[in-house]
Parts: C-alpha cells; structure tokens; sequence
DNA sequence: AAAAATAATTTGTTTTATATAAAATTTATG
DNA sequence: CATAAATTTTATATAAAACAAATTATTTTT
C-alpha cells in the first residue's frame, strides 16, 4: 500500500518517486513510441509483447506493475496510455538515450549506426547532475546524431516539421533531418546510398507501380523503395 | 555443465568470457581492493563480507560462482586470491571507474568528492570500444581525480612511487598525488584544511603522544590526525 | 444475435540472482 | 585439547522477469 501523498493535480512527478528497474524503464520507452506510432495514441498489450519480444502475459502483468505506480492509464481489456508521469519518464529516458548517442557521436566519433547500442545501457544511468551536466558540455543539442529531437530538461520536445520522403513535395531541396527506423540493417543501407543526416537532395518523381521514388543527389539519381523512403524525415531547405 | 576449453597455461581470458553481473563485478572490485590493502595478498570471507555489507554465508556462496568462473583462487576454508583473470577483470572495471571519474572531474567539472557516485554506476557499462575512445578522448590520463593510478588497455598499471604522509620523510616538499580512502566524508574533511591533489607542502614534525603529524602549506601550519595523515598519498618534489 | 475468432488475463510454475538464519564443520588459539 | 572463531552447508526467502495452459472478455463474422 502507498504511503504517497495524493497526486496534485494529477502530478505524480516527485523527485521521491522510486527507482524503476531497467525493465520497466524500457516498457515505458516502448510504450512511448508505439503510441507515437500509432496515430490512436494507444497502445495493445499484443503490440508491447512483440516490441519487447515476450509473449503477452508477461507483458499483463508488467502493465499491473506500471498501473500500481501510476505510471499508465489501465484498465483491464482496454488499450493502454502513459499517464502524465509515465510521459514525464519516458521523456527523460529518452533524452539520456539522445544525450547519450550525441555524446558518443560528437565527441568520442562513434559512427552513426554504433551510436544506438552503447546508447541504450547508458540510457539507465541515474543522475540528475551527470546529464544536466552533459547537457551543457554537449552545447544544449537539440537534435541527437539521427536527427531525433531532445526533449530538454522539462520534457519538451523540440517540434520538428519533418515529413517522409513520400510526403515531400517533388523538385524541391531538402534536407534528410532524422530517420525513423534506427536499426544497423537500415543505417547501414543508407550509408550504401550515400545517404546520412545533413545530405541535401531531392525527390524527382514516384512511381505508380510499387511506389518507389526517384532521389536526386549531387551524385547519380536512384531508386528507394517505398519502405526506405518511408523511414526518411527531411525538412525543406534554401539551397541544394 | 561447462562446454568451454580447459584454459591454456592458466589463462582463461578469454574474449569469449560471458559478461559477469553487477553484483560479481563488485565482488571482483572489493576482493582486488582487500587484497593489496593486506599485505599478504590474502583475503578472507569475513572481511569481504564486512566490505560488501552481506553475511558471510552469502560471500561464500559468491565465492563458489567465481571459483567456477575460475576469477579466483578458492578452496574450502582457505584463504582466497584472485586468479590471472581475476585480476584482469578486476583491472578492468578499476580502469573503466577511474576514466568515468576522470571524465566527470576534467569534462562535466564533477568536484572531487562527488565523482565516485556516478562512477561506481558508469564502470558496468560494458563496451570496449566505448571505453577505449573515452580514454583518448581524454588523452589518456595515468592518474585520476584521487591520483588513483589509471590501468592502460592491457592492464597495466602505472607504478606510483608515492608514500603517506606518515611515512614521508621530514621537511621535504612532497605534493600530495593521491588519497587511500574516496569516502566522502574524508575528502570533505580534506577540503576543511584546504587539501587536495597538487598541493605541496612539507611534514615538519611527529608527535610521540598519538602519531599526528604538524604540516606546513602555504598558509599556516597544522596538525593532521594519524587516521587523515595515513589516507593521504604524496610524492617528493623540487619546488614547494 | 449466436458462433467463431481474436485478444487479454489468470493461474500455476520456472528461472536466475541474491540473500539469510541456523546448524554443522573446519581451522585457529589459548 | 578444548574452546573460540571462521567458514560452509542446508534449507529457505524474496524479487524480478518470464512462460504455458486454461480461462475470460471483446470483436468480428456469419
């Protein structure tokens, strides 16, 4: 039984919250980004059992856990929601974990598809000091070395008007600002195309057939097909 | 049932070895700690039971999974060193410790006392490429915040040539280079008399009664109990 | 609206890591 | 050598995470 104060306000954010395992901060990290994902901003107990590769009633009872410390909005047979702490944690993590990966990449030169590995145990380091303290060596970054944006020491995310690469409007500069999809298999493809945070191009035209889209860079225009293209944010820019 | 290879001449490590667990890392610390503090090179349950704050029935059970990992030297009864890999892994972790304490002291401006904190959590953070390009990156430092001696990425550890304070000869300039005892209540008491790494000084005299010590910096003399003089490593140099 | 399919939960176990008290055993000491 | 001290064994305990099988709720199909 909780000897905590009632929420105010429907903050549960203390500073005297216990400590979560590394489980269960990677449920919330999980949670958070399939709501992200998902349009509905929910999120199914099949979903979470696949994403974190276990079977679904493991996942149940992780989910009683979560609810116990308010950190989701459940009920039995519904979908599943952060509550506003449960935001609040999954943002921090979030920020140590681009922190992290901006670290790793600016000054220690890991390359761009190394980054996220190393990442994800540093992520569950707790200490307010270290990474405010990173923070501040780092220059305040706002995007990590994907072009993800870095919730800021409140929570905030900076907003990013990124869209796909399908959704960008043809001839056009742009600009590749963040991936969505940050596995090796995919970073490592890119990088095969020439293809990395910061390049200029543009999309020439899509075909009917399959979807794919032609890419215009400074070298020899290609093929993505529609699944790459799809994992692609760029924003409009000035000059190629 | 082990499937892994008898070891060759002793050495069993390997790249292969599978990642220990917190909990062995510290095990692994503490035993490599005690057994150069005690002169015999030995170290027995009881006191590593007293250092990791646990019954010694506990440590031995410890010691039979380390014994099987053959980290140590172990029978029944005995007393207990670590073997070669023992060592090496212990090195290990004292390295990745000492290079986190050097990056929160040099990089995030961490003060003394507050760097072992967050170190003791950094140093199970396992990648050796993260921790080699942190040693670059910080232009591979011998000695860290303390003036702890930093092992290189072969284990080897920088000699130190430093007495205490209690031993060093009298009226000389020596420049204290390390401290025995990281607690933070010592180093706080440091700060009290304006001691830490770098600051020269000279032993003048020592008190039959109860072993204190009368030391001159640059400002006025004072006495140094025999418990701080002891703690308080120093190296002989030209200049005060 | 009933039947079938799907999704989620409960129940009963399992594993792993760590820890303990109490009893038994070995070693050390006076 | 008798006793004290140290160590080990035995028998449990707990917590975190996981799963299979059975059950229950919800959704979809007919």
């Amino acid at each position: 039984m909780s000897l905590v104060a009632k929420s105010l306000g429907g903050f549960v954010n203390l500073p005297s919250m216990q400590a979560l395992t590394l489980t269960e901060e990677n449920y919330l990290k999980s949670i958070y980004t399939l709501q992200h994902r998902n349009a509905t901003g929910e999120v199914s107990v099949n979903e979470i059992a696949e994403r974190m590769q276990t079977k679904p009633a493991t996942v149940t009872d992780m989910l009683r856990k979560l609810s116990e410390k308010e950190l989701i909005h459940y009920e039995k047979y519904k979908k599943i929601q952060l509550s506003e702490s449960g935001i609040a944690q999954a943002l921090q993590i979030l920020r140590k974990h681009r922190l992290w990966e901006t670290f790793l990449h600016d000054k220690l030169q890991f390359s761009w598809d190394e980054v996220h590995e190393v990442a994800e145990q540093l992520e569950h380091i707790h200490s307010k000091k270290l990474i405010e303290s990173l923070d501040a060596f780092l220059g305040f970054p706002k995007y990590d070395p994907h072009g993800d944006p870095i919730p800021n020491a409140k929570g905030e995310m900076p907003v990013s008007r990124a869209v796909t690469l399908l959704n960008v409007e043809h001839d056009i500069n742009c600009q590749i600002v963040a991936v969505k999809d940050s596995s090796t298999a995919f970073l490592q493809q890119l990088e095969r195309f020439g293809l990395q945070i910061g390049v200029t191009l543009q999309v020439k035209e899509q075909m009917a057939y399959d979807n794919s889209i032609l890419v215009q860079t400074k070298s020899d225009p290609f093929f993505l097909s529609e699944k790459t293209a799809d994992n692609i944010l760029v924003i409009p820019v000035a000059e190629l």
